[in-house]
DNA sequence: CTATATATTGGAATAATATTGCTCAATAGC
DNA sequence: GCTATTGAGCAATATTATTCCAATATATAG
């Protein structure tokens, strides 16, 4: 399946407004809605969206810390990384968590909290507790300047 | 305004489908329709809903590159952070850029890209080129272990 | 513990919106 | 230049959301 310029406007629309209404949607890419309705559900079904989600305030909902940490493992095996994976994966505060190439550092993990206190608590009963894990480094966000989810799509012909 | 049991399924019903249908959402959280229509309008309205938002398959469209750019400057004066910040929101590779504590690095800036070489040209031809930015680092994603949007509710009463 | 006030619910009617079938037009390939 | 294929637009249908109102539940004060 290729994308034409129509296609890509929808997906940018999406990416802002995930709840847009057909109409306005059509209206925005230059198309009548019953095309426009069909595009969009081409689109999914091709499994060029992923997923509609809301986005939440952060600050109203008591989350007022952002941290990133940087994880290593003693050893690069394979049931090390599965190990690390699954508690990542089973802990709501980590929001992203990525294996990355880099110095000494084996993980990024981001995660949000309530504050420093639950943090801490976080870190040590979850983070240092998983098998292999050796060095822990914590950077905390001070001011976001940037914070969306939009990838821009103006590299596709 | 005080969040409830039921604020709380929504919100995180939303957070997981945006775009579910009012009928369904009010099924997940042991409601009839109006009542839920009526409590999203108003989490809406309250503000803790910021967005709603499509996200995309980067893969799909050929955005296989995700960095992360650890950033520092030589000086922290406010003409300095402003320079940066004005560059880093104009780049539409840029999702995320956090002023962060911690040793050297002083901005994180998460970055979307189609491979490499076009990863070389950005960090080149953009981030370079601030003004004041004095060590740059690349830590570049191999594998993803967590891509959520969604933040954990649980902390509340 | 009772009475009153307040807020919230559920159901029905209404309004808005999305979806689908059909016809017509445009474009690409032969 | 003709045919095949694809997409657009219109209209009808179906789905979904929203609003009003009566009734219930909850909270407050006496």
């Amino acid at each position: 399946m290729e994308l034409d310029r129509t296609d890509k406007r929808i997906l940018d629309a999406l990416q802002k407004n995930g709840r847009i209404s057909n109409q306005e949607l059509a209206e925005q890419v230059g198309l009548s809605p019953s095309p426009c309705s069909r595009r969009v559900k081409q689109l999914e079904d091709a499994g060029y969206i992923s997923s509609y989600v809301a986005r939440l305030n952060q600050s109203k909902l008591d989350l007022k810390l952002t941290a990133f940490i940087q994880i290593s493992l003693d050893r690069h095996t394979p049931d090390r990384f599965a190990a690390f994976d699954k508690v990542v994966r089973s802990c709501p505060e980590v929001v992203e968590a990525y294996l990355v190439t880099g110095q000494s550092a084996d993980y990024t993990v981001k995660v949000i909290v309530p504050d420093m206190e639950y943090y801490q608590e976080f870190l040590l009963n979850k983070i240092t507790q998983i098998e292999g894990v050796t060095g822990v480094h914590s950077s905390f966000v001070m001011r976001k300047v940037v914070d969306n989810t939009q990838v821009s799509l103006s590299h596709l012909a």
